[in-house]
DNA sequence: AGCAGTTGCCTAATACAGTTAGGAAATTAC
DNA sequence: GTAATTTCCTAACTGTATTAGGCAACTGCT
């Protein structure tokens, strides 16, 4: 019988699809064999078990994450910094939200380690750099950008601002604009 | 034999203690039925199926939370109520993750129709009445309060902000301060 | 109290996801 | 070309979800 040629990768790679496809949930070892037509157990030569492969797919989100958005701060500062930065997580949540949802899964510290998190931080340091605030300030506004572009982003996922005036667009702009102008303005303690 | 008294409320309950000791993901029929001593197939008199059952958990918190959220407004103005507000959602979480979790499950049009939903937008736009916002700026600021507070609470629940400093409890009051001074300070467009 | 009707919980059975053990075929290394 | 390794398979077991049908326990009426 032919190979299939799995390999941890291409596996991940499929899960990531299937996250978009179906949602992260709903990602399982069962509908990952079907998908390469080969079966379940097969996969274990490649994959620890189905905690693995949610690991290694959110790994992968958070990767391609972090590239996406070094490359929208590559040459910007100031708002215009800020407002690529929120847009690659809305956009890339709004092209994989399975991918997305992976991104927020809890990891293990050493995967949290060994992941780019650390990358994220750095960036979010980086557009702050174009406002004047000194620790911790610094460090409660890259929170505050943090709370902000996820809340926003996993409330329009789950649908919370469909079917209501005014369009999620627009209020997407002005909530940056907003924290562009907080961020100038910031309050002393 | 003696019989064991379930109701769709106790089951209810016993599932959102359940989900706070565990996690909303892994509240099973299954687990329930261990706790109430019960066979798993005699829940189904009670509960249509296991959506159901996070279906019912999530209008639970729903409502508890919006109980605690008109208790906490009441009385109060301006920024008072923006920091009331703002706290019931966070110790609501703390207090309760799995049923925090749950108020966050996506409901279908007609559980999120029948569900405590409504209150909350009323209450967000209450806390503003305090700021000098008119439409479409009030709804986008009442966007920006629920992306933030929902985004801080859930990035803490994952413990994104232990195990650095500053301490969470002084981000938390730090952003709250900033988002009272915004509101007062809304940018035109 | 005695009985009829209803309800509550049970047994039994099916389906599907996860996981492990051990085997045979395909590939790789020498 | 053979030995070693790797890949995928079959088989088996566990746990969760769900449905069908049965008997026991309660409720309400007389």
């Amino acid at each position: 019988m032919a190979r299939a040629g799995l390999t941890a990768e291409r596996l991940t790679r499929a899960g990531a699809e299937l996250a978009d496809e179906v949602g992260f949930d709903q990602v399982t070892v069962s509908a990952l064999a079907r998908r390469f037509d080969v079966k379940v157990a097969s996969l274990y030569s490649h994959l620890e078990n189905s905690q693995d492969l949610r690991t290694r797919i959110a790994l992968l989100a958070l990767e391609e994450l972090a590239d996406r958005a070094a490359d929208a701060l590559a040459g910007r500062s100031g708002k215009d910094a800020l407002a690529a930065f929120a847009n690659v997580y809305r956009d890339y949540a709004r092209e994989h939200p399975g991918r997305y949802a992976a991104a927020r899964f809890r990891l293990t510290p050493q995967a949290a380690a060994a992941s780019a998190g650390g990358r994220h931080a750095q960036m979010a340091r980086a557009v702050l750099r174009g406002y004047d605030l000194a620790e911790p300030d610094r460090t409660h506004a890259v929170r505050l950008l943090g709370s902000t572009f996820h809340g926003y982003v996993s409330l329009e996922a789950a649908g919370g601002f469909a079917h209501s005036a005014p369009d999620s667009q627009e209020s997407w702009v002005r909530i940056v604009d907003a924290l562009d102008a907080l961020l100038r303005n910031w309050p002393a303690p």
